[in-house]
DNA sequence: TCGGACGTCAAACAAACGTTTGAATGAGGA
DNA sequence: TCCTCATTCAAACGTTTGTTTGACGTCCGA
């Protein structure tokens, strides 16, 4: 087994265990043995156990990120500057629901562990999100600023705020549309999700700005 | 000091410390030296770890749960049995989060902690769940399946789980939205957060239903 | 054939964990 | 006053944790 398949089969384990039972309940002992490989890999492959969950982040947001500005500047592109809301959203979520279609990739696994990071209040992770979302975040907002230019800022960010929570929430928390639905929605089937949730989100960004009631 | 004192102290600062760092990463022995009681206090009153972590629930879970269903009941008796979507959206929703303008109550620190929890894959909290939460949905998806009777159920449960998941992330990540507004929108604003998410997710369960695509 | 990286291994480290123990404490009733 | 019972306390229990160590094997260039 050469050195690269060693910390290969860690990262691979190591993101599978962390989605399944978090960071802290997750021991290097038990990420090891499942791997078949000494315990002290961890630390000769990457120092220390912060630094793999680090590793197991950045291996993949990296990509899923690129993907999504890529398929925003050629929507962009199509449109002549300004796609529509759903367009936008489509380049936003597709990247990570869609992967989820290709199980051998492992992206299932990251993609839960993902979702449940949004809420790790620790950080490391804090900082890891702002480098890696700063540009998306920039981008994507510029793009509904403008499919939406009658609302205003603030309501955006609000909204912005609740169409990243309905991902993450179907991300990391399946069983909620299983108990929601006594078992007759499926959550692991992408398509659906990626389509419900587009449908769902668009009617959410666009609703109109209600006049504010004056407390009292 | 007495012995109600003491556990309920040690439930406050557990509450607390589960809220921040998340269950296996807070010790009972940052509970009881943050609380002021001997480290032997919280198997005494408690029984275990675990037991202890569910005390900190059904505190909090229980009345929160009733008040919804207390509301609604108001709310489908004053409209004569079918009260609107934005109606019944304000009786979910306001207790979870009105609950945070008094501080005072400690209801802060549970509900950023209850945002987390839908996350926990741990068999314990699942149950938990089902049995704190199965009259809730049951009633809430009738009232909701009555107002807007031209929606399929499978779409109506999958707009549930947005609904949930959009409070759930707003209660569990304010630091989203601050990060995603650079600062410009208060998370901690209750009321601008029942209000915004109310006119985010009626939009969004009123939406159309699209023609499902033939899958290629 | 030698020698030095490189990677793996079992073993051990100190620290922190949840839990248990048995003595000390203090208020209330007989 | 004495006894009782609920509560608190310091100390220790055995495990498990992340991390470190030094020996061992293996491959490649000289």
């Amino acid at each position: 087994m050469t050195a690269k398949e060693t910390s290969q089969r860690i990262l691979d384990v190591a993101e599978q265990l962390f989605a399944e039972h978090g960071f802290d309940a997750t021991s290097l002992r038990a990420i090891t043995k499942e791997a078949g490989v000494n315990l002290a890999a961890v630390h000769y492959h990457f120092g220390s156990k912060e630094a793999l969950v680090e590793q197991v982040f950045a291996r993949r947001l990296g990509p899923l990120n690129r993907r999504r500005l890529e398929l925003l500047d050629r929507a962009e592109a199509e449109a002549g500057g300004t796609p529509c809301v759903e367009t936008i959203l489509e380049c936003f979520y597709a990247p990570a629901l869609r992967t989820f279609t290709r199980p051998e990739s492992g992206h299932g696994h990251f993609m839960r562990l993902f979702g449940r990071t949004f809420t790790e209040p620790n950080e490391q992770m804090r900082n890891m999100f702002v480098e890696q979302f700063g540009e998306v975040v920039r981008r994507f907002s510029a793009a509904l600023s403008r499919a939406l230019p009658h609302l205003p800022a603030e309501h955006l960010w609000w909204r912005m705020h609740f169409m990243v929570g309905a991902m993450a929430h179907s991300l990391s928390c399946p069983h909620g549309l299983r108990f929601l639905s006594g078992g007759r929605c499926d959550p692991d089937n992408h398509e659906e999700a990626l389509r419900q949730l587009i449908a769902f989100v668009r009617a959410g960004l666009r609703a109109p700005v209600l006049a504010r009631q004056v407390t009292s």
